[in-house]
DNA sequence: GGACGAATAT
DNA sequence: GATATTCGTC
């Protein structure tokens, strides 16, 4: 048989479109700022209309124009958006503007110590790591920021050391109680290099070739064996995996600008028991000789299900 | 002037 | 608290 078709269905259901207003913000947060420069789009009152691809406005965490819908800073005229970028830079117009706040995720932490890993402690500047980081969007402030921190972090790992058992979370003496947080658990996430702690570097480049970073696309190719000396990486393996490593999908997007979450699905009260009790020791990143910290990436699905340990650190695009 | 790093602001 | 931005310096 046929569908039989009610009119008053065909009314409910159109009663119940939602209107052109509540829809009009969502596709517009939807698109990246990469994809509205590619399809020059003028008006897209996005807070990231940025040339480089940029986590996507409204999901990537939840102070970010906490107005519901596309709210243009008003305080911002320079923009000159209003009108499109018809101004006086139309080759890159969004470069000025404002960026969101960055969010370190472990995959990108990741990479950041892995470039400091390589140029040593005494070499790795904010520019330097920057460009060897090779992530699109990634400004020199960006690092140098987070450079800061780690810095900070990497100071109170030394102090624990040869500084005579003072925790560095226990000693309630000093600017230091303040470290079982989130930063702990971030830059746990990557392994702390020996030589940071030793207060040594290598001395030219790296000799030890430290692992270079993991590629954002497995290519597959040599890098399945790393047991093989890869000093050749300095040349042209090194840089060739600057190639298509966005911010985006450090932040959890996919380069069309969704989010790539495998499966969502998960009771949020079973997400919240993030912190039981603290771990063993200081930090569990730095442990001299025999390291226990977790090698493997914090990538999403590496946690199986009924798993003891689920660091829910990975994208922090929903709650937290 | 640019980059760095500490301080300060959001 | 995490990042951004400012500011003094080299």
């Amino acid at each position: 048989m046929r569908e039989e078709e009610e009119p008053s269905w065909f009314a409910r259901w159109e009663e119940q479109l939602p209107a052109p207003e509540d829809l009009t913000p969502l596709s517009q947060s939807l698109i990246t700022p990469d994809l509205a420069l590619a399809f020059d789009i003028p008006a897209i009152s996005s807070p990231n209309p940025n040339p480089g691809s940029n986590p996507s406005p409204g999901s990537l965490h939840t102070h970010l124009t906490p107005s519901s819908g596309p709210h243009f800073d008003p305080s911002d005229p320079s923009a000159g958006a209003s009108s499109g970028p018809h101004g006086s830079c139309p080759d890159e117009p969004a470069r000025t503007l404002k960026r969101p706040r960055l969010v370190w995720t472990p995959q990108l932490h990741k990479r950041f110590v892995d470039a400091v890993a390589h140029l040593g402690i005494k070499n790795a500047v904010p520019k330097t790591i920057m460009q060897l980081m090779s992530v699109d969007g990634l400004t020199r402030e960006n690092v140098a920021s987070h450079l800061q921190k780690y810095r900070l972090y990497l100071k109170r790992m030394q102090g624990i050391g040869n500084g005579g058992g003072s925790s560095p979370s226990g000693n309630g003496s000093g600017p230091l109680s303040a470290s079982d947080a989130d930063t702990e658990r971030l830059f746990a996430s990557a392994p702390v290099p020996h030589h940071f702690l030793t207060g040594r570097s290598p001395p030219t480049a790296a000799p030890d070739s430290y692992m270079p970073f993991v590629p954002a696309v497995p290519t597959m190719s040599t890098l399945q064996h790393h047991h093989h000396q890869q000093m050749g990486l300095n040349h042209h393996q090194f840089y060739n995996q600057q190639r298509n490593n966005s911010l985006s999908q450090y932040n959890g997007f996919d380069h069309h600008g969704f989010l790539t979450r495998p499966m969502p699905a998960q009771p949020p009260q079973a997400i919240s028991m993030h912190h039981h009790h603290r771990m063993v020791g200081p930090g569990m990143g730095i442990m001299p000789s025999g390291n226990g910290y977790m090698d493997h990436e914090l990538d999403m699905g590496s946690r199986g299900a009924g798993g003891a340990r689920r660091e829910l650190t990975l994208f922090p695009t929903g709650d937290h």
